[in-house]
DNA sequence: CGAAAATTTGACATGACTCAACTGGAGTGG
DNA sequence: CCACTCCAGTTGAGTCATGTCAAATTTTCG
């Protein structure tokens, strides 16, 4: 049950969590191993879980109407990642789910997910509020999508994933904040010449 | 209790819900008219209450590094809508929301919400699916303000909002989809000229 | 009707993209 | 341990989508 640490983990920093009820709640996750570049699931199939990252970092993406990868998010340690969308509807994802690093992961069905909820309500308060976190960031992130310059993205970025910036090669940053990767460079360049700090 | 009808039903659509259970829920919610170009709460206070669309059209907008408007949200007919940020943490608020019409809403406060999650647990599920659905929505919203051209913006704002397209000053689309009034204009002119339907 | 607001139009500016060439590491096999 | 390849990153020249500013026009509404 080492693996399953974290997880309980987690959870408790947003809600209370009996020992028993940990215990209730370990089966219903499985553990997985994916090997860099592997997806969570097929191209078009339905996600049917979400995971929970252990050790190493997973990246949703898809295609733009111009043919360029365009990253919607990246979880590192202990976040949850999934295509939310084909996860809810149990629909054929659009996205791309995949191992940027070798990556262990906790999966759990939506049915079980659903299940837990009927089980332990308190998972579904979890699940409520990091839901509404999350959509806090997105309209933060549409926000500057719309209104601040490459470079203002770029510094947010660099802020939410700290550990993501020398980790993971530059074109996926790119991809990230909405830019082709040559401006990317230059704009780190241009950085460098003014001398300026990043923040 | 006429004017609770719409809310109940628009609640129905989702998760089951007596009318024992209705009448339990409705004190909990308080009515408000709002005039047009007034704001659901001062700027910079906490956004204590979550609304629900009545009648009228509320607007979600901050400004941008620049000084320029932008429209997170539109809330027509039995939408919800706050700042979502100040209202989950109780934070002043960045954004305002403001009345686009003489507008009437229902409102309920953070706490009297947490409150009824308690006692009715079917409502924390009914606002569990409604972000999750919320938290889809901006997703693919980011994809398209990254990945798509100002037109595509358009084409989808006609369709995700079609009774508001002849509705409201064209210049609140254009803050909406994050262009400038002048290239909205100069697109839909550049449509006409064509002689192309929208859709 | 008149004032204020919204929209349109045109000339010009610019941030970000494309394409192509070049540089530099990281891994691999001989 | 070298030579080769392959990917990521850099750089430069030219282009394009969209923005800015200002003026003219139309619409809204008191």
């Amino acid at each position: 049950m080492k693996e399953n640490d974290l997880l309980i983990q987690t959870i408790r920093q947003r809600v209370s969590l009996s020992n028993d009820e940990a215990q209730i709640l370990c089966p219903f996750f499985r553990r997985k191993s994916l090997n860099k570049k592997e997806k969570l699931f097929p191209n078009g199939a339905v996600a049917h879980d979400v995971a929970f990252v252990l050790d190493g970092v997973l990246r949703v993406w898809a295609y733009d109407a111009e043919g360029h990868e365009r990253t919607l998010q990246f979880a590192p340690t202990d976040w949850w990642i999934t295509d939310l969308a084909s996860f809810i509807k149990q629909t054929p994802s659009d996205w791309h789910v995949e191992a940027m690093e070798n990556t262990e992961v906790l999966l759990i069905s939506r049915e079980d997910q659903l299940k837990l909820f009927e089980i332990l309500p308190q998972l579904q308060t979890y699940f409520r509020v990091i839901t509404e976190n999350a959509l806090v960031a997105y309209q933060q992130r549409l926000q500057e999508a719309m209104g601040a310059p490459a470079l203002e993205r770029y510094k947010a970025f660099c802020l939410k994933y700290p550990t993501l910036v020398d980790r993971i090669p530059q074109k996926y940053i790119a991809s990230y904040i909405g830019v082709s990767p040559e401006f990317l460079s230059k704009m780190k360049s241009e950085i460098l010449r003014a001398g300026k700090k990043l923040i």
